[in-house]
DNA sequence: CTGAAAGCGCTAACAC
DNA sequence: GTGTTAGCGCTTTCAG
């Protein structure tokens, strides 16, 4: 009585085990030769390919990683919205560097909700991903701090994870955002007002510090007075930037601190009408048309980000990553193309 | 002797009988408990929590997965480019869906190259994805229907399968490219030029079909004149844009068939300067900021093609599809912002 | 060069 | 309610 359980024959695939049969050889002879092992006689070899050919053969990719260590094939990528052309292109930049290893990248968004974000995370290390990709949407990492622990390799991109000693590769935020600042003070603007993101979010905060920065240096001590945050979408950045010009005393030029608020910004412009004053505008994120449009920014490789970010979380897999906390900074500049060149009224 | 072979500890993490050994249960009680099963006692699950709580330990998908079936707990998706908004926006849509039903959605970019389509869905049903969505590089697509007769669930997206019987969901080429064009026929253009994709792609013939049928039908013989193919990326658009543009007898309307074929010729018509005469301009698929810059799109929702798809796989997988063939063919409409409806000079 | 046996971590079946 | 046993499909010893 072979009480064979049959749970689910995995799909209609045949198993080593039939490719074995069919080629007359043992079990073990047929995993070597479908791997390349080179102690196999070719005449074994070639009727051992013929034989899974002829069955439709495919190891079976969840045994194989189960037997080698437990370990999936794959690297997880947590992200806010793969649509948003920012992360997307993190995701490619990621992807190239997998692809040499015969990794896949299994990408989640977040919606920018932390449940969500440690929802999937932790499905991710059930799943047992190589290594774990976060842009983290809260700054309590402290979930992430616990998977990297138990041996996951977790590398933060864009954000600094707060309170947990993570590696980390984001933007020089400072830097551009004080290039932005003295860009728009060289033409002559004295007024600027900032439409920022989710005041939680360190790239925010340090967008912010550096534009403050910027002006207090060029003796604007009220700076915060046109500053806004907490704006993650178009239609909200459109209806601050309406405010915003709205005030007694408008400012005169807009740093719009990522690729979504400077769209919805321009969406707030247009509606003007030509005849309206424009204030000049320079946008943190370099987008899509932004060239057609004009439109100065601060730009930066998203897919470095992506590339640098997989090859640190791979390292760190196969334990040749550097000692210590890695926290690489990447360099913006500043692309001027119009709209920040502008001087006021 | 027990000769446990350590070939890699997982991770470092425990395993699901050191759980039930610290909790003093059996492994398959741990199991249960850490399942949520009903006949456990309300003791013994919490004490298996406890230990498990304790331990850092998260079951391990792939050996149950194993277990159960032999399949992952993901789905692929091989596209051809994860940057490109269109396909990013189908993969938004194909997540949704697959997070209701716990599971993941692993990404591949083609490049539009078939060999690395083939590697790349070989690679997927190795690692024993539940189904595939792809958006196919070519009319071959054999390899495809191999993996559907052995057990691979393949839904196509916005591409026919060519000589396969697979199921597909695809926009309605030919009656978005209609409306195009009589939407600038109406303007009264007669020398309307279109920038097409790869000829060998099943949407571009489509929508060169639906195109030359409303220019016959408003009397146009020699519509194939300015029409023009193998455009896949901005610069190549850009440039038959100014090709098409210096002929003797120009075009004064362009239908561009994809996103970023029209991208392409924006930029080629900022360069004519601001004096030149603009000819009109349609394109195929909405995109970032067309509405900024008015333009006249034939749009669509990506995302509804990455949910569907992803409904109709699954519902192959757990053998819940419709009999035969499915083929879904969405709508699409045409958005008035001021491009295609300019007139002839 | 080839094979037999053991077992990766888990769950299905069937006891008790 | 709980435990025992077998085995998912593969690779890894270790023996020939």
């Amino acid at each position: 009585m072979t009480a064979t359980t049959h749970p689910a024959a995995g799909d209609g695939r045949p198993t080593l085990r039939q490719v074995a049969e069919l080629a007359g050889v043992s079990i073990k002879t047929a995993s070597r030769a479908l791997n390349g092992d080179a102690h196999v006689r070719d005449v074994t070899s070639t009727r051992v390919h013929a034989a899974a050919d002829q069955l439709g053969f495919r190891l079976n990719g969840l045994a194989r990683e189960l037997r080698r260590g437990g370990r999936a094939a794959s690297v997880g990528l947590v992200i806010g919205d793969l649509a948003n052309p920012f992360y997307s292109r993190i995701a490619r930049g990621a992807e190239q560097v997998l692809r040499g290893h015969g990794l896949q990248l299994v990408t989640c968004s977040t919606n920018e909700d932390a449940a969500t974000e440690r929802a999937l995370t932790a499905s991710l290390v059930q799943q047992r991903v190589r290594a774990l990709l976060v842009v983290p949407t809260t700054e309590d990492s402290a979930h992430l701090a616990d998977e990297q622990r138990h041996g996951m390799p977790v590398v933060c991109l864009d954000r600094r994870p707060v309170g947990a000693e993570i590696d980390s590769i984001v933007l020089d935020n400072r830097r551009g955002a004080v290039a932005a600042a003295e860009h728009l003070l060289r033409a002559g603007h004295r007024r600027i007002g900032l439409v920022g993101d989710f005041s939680r979010l360190s790239t925010h905060r340090e967008r912010v510090a550096g534009f403050g920065e910027a002006l207090r240096a060029a003796g604007i001590a009220e700076w915060q007075r046109h500053v806004r945050g907490d704006s993650h979408d178009e239609a909200s950045a459109e209806l601050i930037t309406h405010q915003l010009l709205s005030l007694r005393e408008p400012p005169t030029a807009l740093f719009t601190t990522n690729n979504r608020n400077t769209v919805g910004a321009l969406r707030a412009l247009r509606s003007l009408g030509p005849a309206a004053p424009r204030p000049a505008l320079v946008g943190f994120d370099d987008f899509a048309l932004a060239d057609v449009l004009g439109i100065t920014v601060v730009a930066h490789e998203p897919e470095d980000m992506g590339r640098l970010g997989a090859d640190l979380a791979l390292a760190r897999a196969e334990g040749t990553g550097p000692d210590g906390v890695r926290s690489l900074v990447l360099p913006t500049r500043l692309v001027a193309r119009g709209s920040g060149e502008v001087p006021p009224p």
